[in-house]
DNA sequence: CCGAGAACGATAACGGTTCTCATTCCCATC
DNA sequence: GATGGGAATGAGAACCGTTATCGTTCTCGG
């Protein structure tokens, strides 16, 4: 994962995002954690890091970068969405119903299986979200 | 899919939910919709009817059946929850992104991929949710 | 250095959901 | 059939996450 300010900021130009201050500051942040957090989340610690950033700032940075597949939106808390930086290739998620940890599942080995089986009702897949949903190594 | 009075107030008992009134009209609703519904349609519906079942009931009665396994929630719109009544068993859904029809997937064949799937990162799976999204035979 | 447009911060507004509380309903018991 | 107590309900306030507004600040090409 790239963590480097230099990298950060080069991951957001690739993506055709302007690469501000403010913007590497929540990105940075998101790079520092490793789990999802919700867009409160972030900002109480940008606040803790004495970052002047608004709340609205991260609202719309968080919108972008999630808008340019730069990170994930999770929604597994009904309500509130969760965001998270991943790698770009396409992938799924493993969360620790405990602990709350996010894994990411690098293969997805389902094409075949959800070709098949939106075809079996004349549907065309576009796409598809897979999230497992247990106990990590350290909850059990 | 079960849909007289009797068959749905016994789907509420057999579930330890008490059929009162309120709870068969918020039920039978359910029943009469083919796809998803948000809680503020669906009492949109109600006051349709005439029914005067609050909008506070409304929630209560949806958060109750979803814990119950009557129902099924679907947050595929991001803040705003889905609510569908489904079959029993285990199964997942395919969405059609252009009119949001809802089809159940009854056949999962995807408990030996999620179990080793989680294995391999020493997480023992309990759950796990699937939604592919697509267009459907009239939207395509 | 300058100017135009993008980005930002503070805060109000919004919308979905939950809480509160007084009233009503359900049902076991008499 | 009357009665009492606990569960359920309706109306609306409260809550909270998110989005919109607007005046200010920053960025960057010229």
């Amino acid at each position: 994962m790239a963590t480097t300010e230099q990298d950060l900021s080069e991951l957001l130009e690739r993506n055709g995002v302007r690469a501000t201050a403010r913007r590497l500051e929540v990105l940075e942040e998101l790079a520092r954690e490793s789990d999802d957090v919700t867009a409160q989340q972030l900002w109480g610690r940008l606040r803790e890091r004495n970052s002047r950033a608004g709340l609205a700032t991260v609202y719309r940075t968080l919108a972008l970068l999630s808008e340019r597949g730069v990170i994930d939106v999770l929604s597994h808390h009904g309500g509130e969405q969760c965001y998270r930086l991943c790698g770009d290739a396409h992938h799924h998620h493993l969360l620790c119903e405990k602990c709350h940890r996010v894994v990411e599942i690098q293969e997805c080995g389902l094409d075949d299986w959800v070709t098949a089986a939106a075809k079996q009702h004349g549907f065309v897949a576009t796409e598809h979200r897979v999230e497992i949903i247990g106990l990590c190594a350290d909850c059990r």
